[in-house]
DNA sequence: AATACGACCAACCGCACTTTT
DNA sequence: AAAAAGTGCGGTTGGTCGTAT
């Protein structure tokens, strides 16, 4: 279509954000609630684009987002992820509730990548292992086909297309969360969003309503469909997001698997097994 | 003390897909 | 139905900081 970048605009600033504009930003969403970027820069003022300031939102100042060193838990479970999905980094991100797609990435180039590099050397040295290497990998990109194939299939089933549908009406920003939640915004920020959290929490039905920019899971990789739309309504409620609901049981399903020592056996089972055994292992 | 180098990460860019007009 | 506009995503860049020489 060759739609010219929203940020060629002339007077449209560049670089890093400035704490008095990260408060224009929260503060309009705050109010507003994420999403309709585009009216964002002429109702605030901002001398940014949309695209700038769904960014400085979703990456850094959007509620609940852990920053810091990644666990051993995480970094396994990214590695695992990336072998199955790969570089897929917002699909990951929906495993990993408290982290963004860019910040993964980040990790996974900078530590990471270099890690399974030397790891690989290190195996490929070995002339005991060597061989494992590559049929984990084939097991992997077996792995993936497979998930993708189910992906797919359940994407076209009525079931899975209520679930999407209602997944995207239903994971509405909810401001009480954000209000509860500033750790991840920068210190300055802190004293103002104390102040600002009783008005939203008084207005929790209504801000609840607003449209989000919360990321659907994957659609259902593994299956994960059980969550009723009251039970969504419920957690919501109390300040939780269905996305991050499910990526919570999501991820413990995949802890058990990926920290099962016998997975290693169960992968290499997997490289023979049908579309319907690899259903029945996660639990379809 | 100066500078070269590498690691890290926030932000930008461009493409693809979706939604709106 | 087609074009325009909006949005999301992955790759890449560039600035900053710490460490080695």
């Amino acid at each position: 279509m060759g739609r010219p970048p929203c940020c060629d605009k002339l007077g449209v600033k560049k670089g890093p954000w400035t704490p008095e504009e990260d408060i224009t930003l929260v503060s309009y969403i705050q109010e507003h609630g994420p999403g309709n970027w585009r009216t964002i820069p002429a109702n605030t003022g901002l001398k940014r684009c949309s695209k700038s300031c769904r960014l400085r939102w979703t990456n850094y100042l959007r509620p609940g987002i852990k920053r810091g060193n990644f666990t051993d838990q995480e970094e396994k479970l990214i590695i695992h992820l990336q072998a199955l999905l790969g570089n897929r980094w917002a699909a990951i991100a929906a495993y990993l509730p408290e982290r963004t797609d860019n910040d993964i990435k980040n990790y996974w180039n900078t530590h990471l990548r270099k890690k399974l590099s030397k790891t690989h050397e290190l195996s490929s040295n070995k002339s005991n292992s060597k061989g494992q290497w590559e049929r984990r990998l084939q097991t992997d990109i077996n792995m993936a086909k497979q998930a993708l194939i189910d992906a797919l299939s359940l994407e076209k089933s009525p079931t899975s297309d209520d679930h999407t549908h209602e997944l995207k009406n239903s994971s509405g920003y909810c401001s009480a969360t954000y209000a509860a939640s500033a750790e991840n915004i920068s210190k300055l920020l802190e004293g103002w969003m104390r102040n600002t959290k009783k008005h939203s929490e008084s207005n929790t039905s209504e801000a609840c309503s607003v449209s989000s920019t919360t990321k659907p899971l994957p659609e259902t990789l593994f299956g994960l469909d059980s969550e009723t739309p009251e039970a969504s309504e419920t957690s919501l409620l109390h300040g939780e997001s269905k996305a991050s609901m499910e990526a919570s049981t999501s991820f413990s399903m995949l802890e058990t698997w990926l920290f099962d020592e016998s997975v290693e056996q169960k992968q290499d089972d997997l490289l023979d097994v049908s579309l319907v055994d690899t259903c029945q292992l996660f639990s379809c």
